[in-house]
RNA sequence: GGCGAGGUAGCUCAGUCGGUAGAGCACACGGCUGAAAACCGUGGUGUCGCCGGUUCGAUUCCGGCCCUCGCCA
């Protein structure tokens, strides 16, 4: 009994598991291409900060620190770049480590739309007038299976669901997708697992690294242009720009720590993911992965662990 | 050595007019449908510096000691 052959390969890890190394070392054994799923690669002007990966990857760099981006406009793309690969007779890797785009990149979202001109501000502006508990009753009017959904304290889903109300849409539809195992191709997750301290060292290393290959000129640079609301989370970007060395590299060391418990989290939520234990050489990882992708079980040991898709 | 301030959660600190304590941060767990490196929810942190005294009862009051910081020598 085989399971049917993966079109599209995908890895997802925490930061500093190792990601785009695997990727790069997957490439060099299969005719593939890399696509990144990256909430905060995508933007140029900062390719230490961010990261990025020296070897060509879809979807890196691919707007300017003052373009806001968002989910839906990235998985359009992604969607593109994914079937482009495969009418090419390759392999997709889909590579990165924010969840919400990964799984838009693999699977169909439908989001709904986003709100006309001036609506979202209308609704930001009554929330923060009439206050919380107001503002979601006032959603448990409109849309109730919204309302259970939403906790009244989180503006943000509180401010969107009102305004989809306005065009008859919902942010509760009727079953979610987000995190069902349903693709858009036959695929194959893959999930990288370092140990805590380990990974936590590597990211102390990182980011020591990123000073002194001079992120401190990049950010400078950065941040005499304009950067949009969603650039302005990029870890680093404050710390660096308000804070002296020591106490930036602790600070962000910090941080990227907690972004990689995030996804972890992540990584249990995804249906079928595959674990590979990355502790060890690129190579050794691609290997594994790539003898997973074709159906052999990997040699004695239990470098793999999950189930399939 | 003298004077002053202070030692309470992993960190910074609040508090108890005497009834064994609490915020923020950190941490853990959960949620998430056009901001996701974002956003929201839940949770425990503990010889209250040490030894003794007063008291039914001391982290709180008293005495001694230890340690830290500042000023003066």
């Amino acid at each position: 009994m085989s399971a049917p052959q993966p079109r599209v390969l995908a890895i997802f890890g925490p930061t500093a598991s190792g990601k785009s190394a695997v990727a790069e070392a997957v490439v060099a054994r299969i005719p593939a291409e890399i696509v990144s799923a990256d909430a905060m690669q995508v933007y140029r002007a900062l390719p230490l900060l961010t990261n990025q990966p020296s070897a060509p990857t879809r979807l890196v760099a691919i707007w300017p620190l003052g373009y806001e981006a968002s989910v839906a406009e990235y998985a359009a793309l992604a969607h593109e770049g994914v079937d482009d690969i495969l009418a090419a007779g390759r392999t997709p890797i889909v590579v990165g480590g924010t969840g919400l785009y990964l799984r838009a990149a693999l699977a169909d979202f439908d989001l709904p739309p986003a709100p006309p001109p001036g609506v979202r501000e209308h609704y930001e502006r009554l929330y923060d007038d009439s206050g919380s508990e107001r503002a979601h009753a006032l959603l448990a009017e409109r849309d109730p299976a919204a309302a259970a959904a939403v906790h009244p304290n989180d503006r943000r889903r509180v401010v969107r669901a009102l305004e989809l109300t306005e065009t008859g849409e919902t942010l509760a539809p009727p079953r979610s997708r987000l995190w069902t195992g349903e693709m858009r191709h036959p695929t194959l997750v893959f999930g990288l697992e370092v140990p805590k301290e380990v990974l936590e060292a590597r990211i102390e290393t990182r980011t020591r690294a990123m000073f002194e290959l001079g992120v401190e000129e990049e950010v400078g640079k950065a941040r005499t242009r304009p950067i949009s609301r969603t650039a302005r989370q990029i870890i680093g970007l404050r710390e660096i720009g308000e804070l002296p060395r020591d106490q930036a590299i602790t600070a962000i060391a910090r941080r990227t720590a907690q972004y990689a418990a995030y996804q972890r989290k992540w990584m249990r939520r995804i249906p079928g993911l595959v674990r590979l234990r990355a502790d060890r050489p690129p190579a050794a990882v691609a290997a594994d992965l790539v003898a997973a992708a074709r159906g052999e079980s990997p040699r004695r040991g239990n470098e793999i662990s999950g189930r399939r898709t």
